[in-house]
DNA sequence: ATTATATACATAAGAAATTTATGCATACAA
DNA sequence: TTGTATGCATAAATTTCTTATGTATATAAT
């Protein structure tokens, strides 16, 4: 994940989130999508992407099609119903950790505020 | 770091960050500090918060000076200038990578909003 | 007495998530 | 034939954390 020791534990959520939104992508779309969201300063690595797909398909939160695309191999992803379960955890998880950061470093701040 | 396996890496800006609103703290403290701010959410262990204060020392961004308060040794933390400067560095990079990941999780959200 | 909880430091073993490196394969441009 | 892009995958090493353990003092509970 490019040059961000930052959020690891934040790919998971990522994968499944993209997922939600746009119901079956493949890995180097992810990728791609990453990139392209954040102006390329995110940039999801194969080592991580890859093994936190396996492990995702293989908690049952994801399944695949294997199609093949200009003579290249594509696996496609996409969420079963425990994965769309899945999603609204993590987010709401996500949030709360990110709320609690900044109640710790940004004092003025107020969850309160819109 | 509790139950949440999210944001590892974020350990390093919240020690500056509290050093740098409360001039000096101790371990314990801060591992009290970080509890309270997040209502019990958060629990910093101290296999995490030791080793890591002990880097920051290590880099010349933290400062020591030991004392003996009701018979039991504190050791008291406070930020070098090199220290004061990252904590600059830290937060910004921190709220770059919560933008982004906003920019990744919330389609609807924009940087700009009030 | 002695057990538990709180304060206060520290380190070591293991787990988890990532980076970096490498490999295979196709397509296209230089 | 070299480099870049697409597309998958795995292995070694690194970082960062959890869990467990150890030392020590003080106080409350059993």
């Amino acid at each position: 994940m490019s040059n961000n020791n930052l959020i690891k534990g934040s790919l998971q959520t990522i994968i499944l989130k993209l997922l939600e939104e746009n119901e079956r992508m493949y890995g180097y779309e992810i990728t791609q999508k990453v990139k392209e969201l954040t102006a390329g300063e995110i940039k999801i690595t194969e080592g991580a992407l890859y093994p936190a797909l396996h492990k995702l398909e293989a908690d049952g939160l994801l399944t695949t099609e294997i199609e093949q695309v200009d003579n290249r191999v594509r696996k496609y992803y996409s969420l079963t119903k425990g994965g769309q379960k899945e999603v609204d955890n993590k987010m709401a998880e996500l949030q709360g950790f990110v709320e609690n950061l900044q109640r710790i470093l940004n004092p003025t701040w107020n969850p309160g505020l819109t």
